[in-house]
DNA sequence: CATCTATTTGGCCATTTGGTAAAGTAGCAA
DNA sequence: TTGCTACTTTACCAAATGGCCAAATAGATG
């Protein structure tokens, strides 16, 4: 196996992991629909304000999301909606 | 949030955690070309075989391989070839 | 039966992950 | 300035993951 192609599907990885947490799913879903502030995705989410952020953090540190403050409200929006699509592809794998 | 949507989330996280392994990926997109023994992908991982042997059994267990013994040999095959599809998604990602 | 080959499983250990609480930071407003 | 709101970061802990070695297992063959 070449050394690039190696760091390839490490990269590949890197990303997939950030969405591999239910929480971190839901959050990408909801971000289909909009924009969205922190508070907001904590309401929807239902844990600890802290937990949320981390959750945003690892999701924007693997290029997924990205923030935009307004004034005391910081609002992510979803980078890659292509992600999302392999969802559909994992359901009908969950019914088979 | 609905238990029902969460449920969802939950075994979608579930398949995509199967994913979120450079190794895992490799083997998953090795057996998009063809079913392939446990010693060949040994040789293409090149880690222990009882290590490449766990990553199989994680990708099992999501249901995204399946293995069909012949002889002393179990030849894996990919269950769901979609999943691959997202390889492209997130490489185009990475670009970005 | 014994033995060989291919693969899985269990034990162990180091590293990573996910969660909370507490402390820190950034902007707005009085 | 002080204080408030909205978030992030740090510290810490428990649980999960990933790797290797060694032992166990399954089927073929003598």
């Amino acid at each position: 196996m070449q050394t690039k192609t190696k760091d390839n599907y490490t990269a590949q990885a890197e990303i997939i992991k950030a969405m591999a947490h239910p929480t971190r799913l839901l959050i990408l879903n909801s971000l289909k629909k909009k924009e969205t502030c922190v508070c907001e995705l904590r309401e929807l989410v239902g844990d600890d304000i802290s937990t949320v952020s981390k959750h945003l953090s690892v999701l924007k540190n693997a290029g997924l999301v990205a923030a935009r403050r307004e004034g005391n409200w910081l609002f992510y929006r979803l980078l890659c909606p292509c992600v999302l699509e392999f969802s559909a592809c994992v359901a009908r794998l969950k019914r088979q």
